[in-house]
Parts: C-alpha cells; sequence; structure tokens
RNA sequence: GCGCCCGUAGCUCAGUUGGAUAGAGUACCUGGCUACGAACCAGGUGGUCGGAGGUUCGAAUCCUUCCGGGCGCGCCA
C-alpha cells in the first residue's frame, strides 16, 4: 500500500515537471509516513512542503497542484491538503478489509516478506566466558539477540545464531585454579585461597561433581570428573564442560538455540591469529615500541594505539577478535550483527580498526553492533548488586524460575538496547497480572475463547462458505484494528533492519489494547450471521497477528490462561 | 580529563529517522459485569521533553555548550 501511494505521488511529481510548474532539475526523496492522528487519513507526505522552496511556490499552493495531478486509484477514496501543506491520504473500505483478506490468507506468513533474498547474515549474541552462570545481563544480550534473529529471518534473511567462547585464556586458568581450591576445600577466607578467584558459590558444585567422578556430555565431548587434586588440566576440561552445560540449559529454558559455538582456542590451533598478525604487519599498520608489538588504531579513528602482542608475549585479546571477524568474513558473512553489552563497546573501534588495516575489502561499518546497556535487578526494594567474584548475582534461571520465559523475555526486549533496564523481581512477580505480556496473552485467549463459544453453539464461521462481507465492519473500533493490523509488516520490516524489537513490544500492546476495547463495546455472537462472520473475521486475523508476533518475540500465545 | 549511551507525567518507559494539539503503562480519583473471559473497558488529574543558544516553513528528535546519571578509558577479557 505504502509504495502503490509513493508511486502515486511520484506519478504526479513527473506530470508536473512535464508541465512545467516544477523545475525539472528538482528532485525529492518521497517521504510517505502514517499519520498519528486519523483525522489527517491514513497516510501523509510532507513533498509540497520540502519541495516549496525550489519550486519558488508557496507549499499549501504546490499541494494543490500535487494533487490535482495525482492519478485516480482504487485504494484511494480522498486526498486533501491540511496544515501547513501536508497532503493527506484516505484509503477506501475495500483497502481496509483487503488486509484482512490478506491476514487469514497468509496466516503464519503474514509479515513475513522475501527482502533479505536469502542472503547470509550471522548474529554473534551471548557469547559468555565459561566461568559461571549466565546472569541478568547475558539474559538481556539472548532475549535481544534471538529476536533480532527471529526478525531477520521474517524478514528472508538466512540467518546463523552463533555463539563464541574464551576456553584458553587467564579466566579459564583462573576459573581451574578456582575449581581446584574447592576441591581441596580451601574456601576463599583462606590465605591460600586463589588470588582473584572466583568465590561463587556455584564453584563448590563444580569441584563436588569432579570429586564424584560425574560425566559431562556437551559439544559431542564427554568429560568425566578425575579425583586427583593436582591434576589442573583435568579440572579446567571439566569446569568448563560443567559451566558450559549448565549455560545451555539456561538457553534451553529460554529457549534460545545457537547454530554455532566457536572456540577461541581453534584460531589459535588453526593458526588463523598467527595468519592475521603477519598480515596486520605486512599492511604496515603496525611497530614495536617497549619491547611489545602495537597496532595503529589512531589510522581508524581510535584516541590512541592498542598492544597487540605483550612484552612478556601472548596476545592481547582484540587480537583472537579480529582473527574471528577475519574468518566471520571468510566464511561469507557480508552481514554481521554483534550483540553485546555495552561495557565492552571499546572493542568495536579496535576490531573494526584491526580489519580496515587489513584492507580486505570490508566496509567501515562492518560488523553492525548492537550494544545493551546495563541491567539493574532490583529485589525487597534494593538493588541487586552483580559482582561474580563475591557471588552475589541473579542467574537467568532464577529470573526464568520467578517471573516465567514469557515475562523474562518481553521485559528483556520491551526497552531499547540503549536504555538502561530496571528489572524489578518483585514487581514483575506481584503484579504479574498487570504485565504487558499477560495482556496480550489474554487479548489472544479471549478470542480462542470467543472462537470455542461460536463452536460450540453452532454460530462458527464457515471458510467454506467464502468470505464474509466485511463491508459491515463499519465501527470506529473496526477500523482501528484493521489500520493496526496493516501496519504489521511495515512494523516488522523497520524492526528487524534497525535491530530494534521493542517496536513490536509496543505494536502488539497496542493492537491487544484495540481488541480489548473493541471486545468490551460490541456483541461478536451477534444473530445477524453476516455481521457476525464479519466479526469473527477480523478477529481471528488479529488473533493471527498477534500470535506471530509473539512467536518472534519468542512468547507463547496460549489458547487459555 | 577523554570517548560512548542516557535524561520526556510522581514511577517505569514509547515517540514511525525533522512533521500537525506530547503518548502509553503504573499510581491516584470517577464510572461500567442478569449477554461471548471485569486478568477488561470508558473518563479525569498529571509536562518548561534536564538548562541555554543555534539550524528552518517546523525540533523531544539535528548542531554547539553547560548540568546530572551510567559504562568504558590495562601490555585484563
Amino acid at each position: 500500500m505504502k509504495t502503490h501511494l509513493e508511486q502515486l505521488i511520484a506519478q504526479a511529481l513527473t506530470r508536473l515537471q512535464q508541465d512545467g510548474a516544477l523545475p525539472a532539475d528538482a528532485r525529492v526523496e518521497v517521504h510517505l509516513e502514517r499519520t498519528r492522528d486519523r483525522a489527517h487519513g491514513d497516510f501523509a507526505t510532507n513533498v509540497a512542503m520540502a519541495l516549496a522552496k525550489v519550486a519558488r511556490r508557496k507549499p499549501r499552493e504546490l499541494a494543490e497542484a500535487l494533487v490535482g495531478a495525482l492519478p485516480a486509484s482504487a485504494q484511494v477514496a480522498q486526498v486533501e491538503v491540511a496544515g501547513p501543506g501536508f497532503i493527506n491520504f484516505f484509503l477506501t473500505a475495500a483497502a481496509y478489509h483487503a488486509v484482512i483478506e490478506a491476514v487469514l490468507d497468509q496466516g503464519a506468513g503474514y509479515g513475513r516478506n522475501r527482502a533479505g533474498q536469502g542472503r547470509k547474515v550471522q548474529i554473534e549474541f551471548v557469547s559468555a566466558n565459561p566461568t559461571g552462570p549466565l546472569h541478568v545481563g547475558h539474559g538481556r544480550g539472548a532475549a535481544l539477540g534471538d529476536c533480532i534473529a527471529r526478525l531477520l529471518e521474517s524478514q528472508g534473511w538466512a540467518v546463523t545464531r552463533e555463539f563464541y567462547y574464551n576456553d584458553a585464556g587467564a579466566q579459564i586458568a583462573n576459573l581451574a585454579r578456582s575449581t581446584q581450591a574447592r576441591v581441596l576445600g580451601i574456601e576463599p577466607e583462606d590465605d591460600v585461597w586463589p588470588a582473584d578467584g572466583y568465590r561463587g558459590e556455584y564453584i563448590r558444585d563444580v569441584a563436588r561433581a569432579y570429586l564424584a567422578g560425574e560425566t559431562i556430555d556437551a559439544d559431542d565431548r564427554h568429560v568425566t570428573g578425575a579425583t586427583d587434586p593436582e591434576d589442573l588440566d583435568a579440572i579446567r576440561d571439566f569446569a568448563v564442560a560443567y559451566l558450559r552445560r549448565e549455560q545451555d540449559l539456561d538457553l534451553k529454558a529460554f529457549d534460545v538455540r545457537f547454530d554455532v559455538y566457536y572456540l577461541e582456542s581453534n584460531l589459535y590451533t588453526e593458526g588463523k591469529v598467527e595468519e592475521t598478525v603477519q598480515a596486520l604487519i605486512a599492511s604496515g599498520h603496525t611497530y614495536e615500541q617497549d619491547g611489545a608489538l602495537w597496532l595503529k588504531t589512531t589510522d581508524f579513528g581510535d584516541d590512541k594505539d592498542r598492544v597487540m602482542r605483550k612484552r612478556e608475549g601472548g596476545y592481547t585479546y582484540f587480537v583472537p577478535d579480529v582473527a574471528y571477524h577475519v574468518d566471520k568474513w571468510q566464511r561469507g558473512f557480508r552481514r554481521v550483527i554483534n550483540e553485546q553489552g555495552a561495557d565492552h563497546h571499546s572493542t568495536v573501534t579496535r576490531v573494526r580498526a584491526g580489519l580496515q588495516a587489513l584492507e580486505l575489502g570490508i566496509p567501515q561499518g562492518w560488523p553492525e553492533y548492537v550494544l545493551h546497556q546495563m541491567v539493574t535487578v532490583m529485589r525487597g526494594g534494593e538493588e541487586v548488586k552483580i559482582s561474580k567474584r563475591a557471588g552475589s548475582y541473579v542467574t537467568l534461571r532464577e529470573l526464568i524460575d520467578e517471573v516465567g520465559r514469557d515475562a523474562t523475555r518481553f521485559f528483556l526486549t520491551a526497552r531499547k538496547p540503549d536504555s538502561q533496564l530496571i528489572f524489578d523481581i518483585d514487581l514483575a512477580r506481584s503484579q504479574s497480572l498487570d504485565n504487558p505480556v499477560y495482556y496480550i496473552q489474554y487479548a489472544h485467549a479471549r478470542v480462542c475463547s470467543v472462537l470455542r463459544q461460536a463452536e460450540d453453539k453452532g454460530l462458527a464461521w464457515n471458510p467454506a462458505n467464502g468470505r464474509a462481507n466485511l463491508g459491515l465492519l463499519r465501527e470506529e473500533h473496526e477500523d482501528q484494528l484493521m489500520v493496526l493490523l496493516s501496519r504489521y509488516p511495515e512494523l516488522l520490516a523497520a524492526a528487524a533492519q534497525n535491530h530494534e524489537p521493542h517496536l513490536l513490544a509496543a505494536y502488539l500492546r497496542d493492537l491487544a489494547q484495540g481488541l480489548h476495547t473493541y471486545y468490551n463495546a460490541h456483541q461478536f455472537l451477534v444473530d445477524d450471521a453476516d455481521l457476525r462472520d464479519a466479526r469473527l473475521c477480523l478477529i481471528v486475523a488479529v488473533r493471527q497477528a498477534t500470535a506471530n508476533g509473539l512467536g518472534l518475540l519468542g512468547v507463547s500465545a496460549p489458547e487459555t490462561m
């Protein structure tokens, strides 16, 4: 519909130019948007105002001329000039009804399209090190990343979900030492407790499982706990496998799955890190100083250069990260989205700088980043401090257990990633009935209930009898619902393009509100069979769009509650 | 001190990429169940869009500068 109107406007502009009413070189991007106020019609454009200066004519006058030059359309009922020079389009009833037809025809496919043309996109998210359970921050990343993945899939992209984890660095060594300490019965308060060791209680569980000789199945590897408290390698392998299994369970409970788990250690064993370092040296963007090897990231917008290879040998963390991204590029991902916590935002410049230095033809803005801000957890009116070392924090699993998967996913995606998020556990639990997610699910369940009643009373609409007479839908509430339904595809496209799942959450809330209002104001199972069928068609369409949207958020659409 | 993010109703937050009279939820008032789910709906109170300049037909949105909060600023990851 939107593109149809844009074509009409473009044709009118061309016609005006041919008539000499507009300079032939006048160019403007036709900006057509939904109106906020239904009194302003369904769509509005500001082209007349944008062109007024070049055309040396008053905006309203130009708008009038433009309206006069518009080709007729079966979809457009009325066009008017309003305000400072807006051109407002009012759609015909038939255009409204076509939306219901489209939803019913396309069903679960409504809102989906092939715009991505099956192109590959990779989204890397969570990527937590296997040194502890996933916490709320990881949960936000998991929910956002997965929703963005679902949104991109809905727009015709071939999405790969990837989890990158460090299985060999200093933090893993620390994990091994901490677990060994627990194996030996050392407490964090003791003098011999390793410096900066992980103090959390979960380490005690890992140690206990190790001593019990438990077997962990992870990554098609089987790791069995040994009993030797001195075998640090065995302890490390066991701890990593154990904690990875825990994370997998958390993610599974959150309905988040990955296609690829990428091990940082592979970058070393396959020589990719060394290759990247040699290529960077060859690029001329490196230099030696103070016994270390530096990358001139300042050549690419960083505020200071960064060390690549430490004086004592060994690479800094961002070097394998660059190698990793080279690998992503070589795997053919021309679009990559990295979802991370904003505390890692300094890596953005470094990774991109390294990639630019390599001159592989990688675009400057590649990869894309979605950086979510911190999650503050409130419990009992107080902030719960998140500290892995102190072992005090809210795990993702706790959240799922306490407020449910649906509500947790919804809350963590309902705000834009840029905003800090306050997650009040008590509020989410005690007021769960006022939760937007239940409000939306309730709308879905209500429609199901009406249809059950219709079935019981033999009043159900039978699709075999052909389409209902949608012309009978003349109520304001019905128009509003149809407008909302027609916006759904545009909204998905915008949410996917800009990585903004919160737009979808807000939309579903609006749609549910429209339905609840309609529900309260009108009867569905009326005696007039034609009107009844028409209304049932409408609410079935609303239910379908609701279910589709909830599915993209990873939230269930229950038939009863 | 420097970089990134944020600042909108008492609270939690949207705001269609610069549009028309600033929007929800929550909280607080007032109404609405003998008909399909009241886990709902309708109405009301509540605003110097952090402050000040600037850009233009038009600014919560863009630019500059202050104020306030968060996160980074390591040869840690």
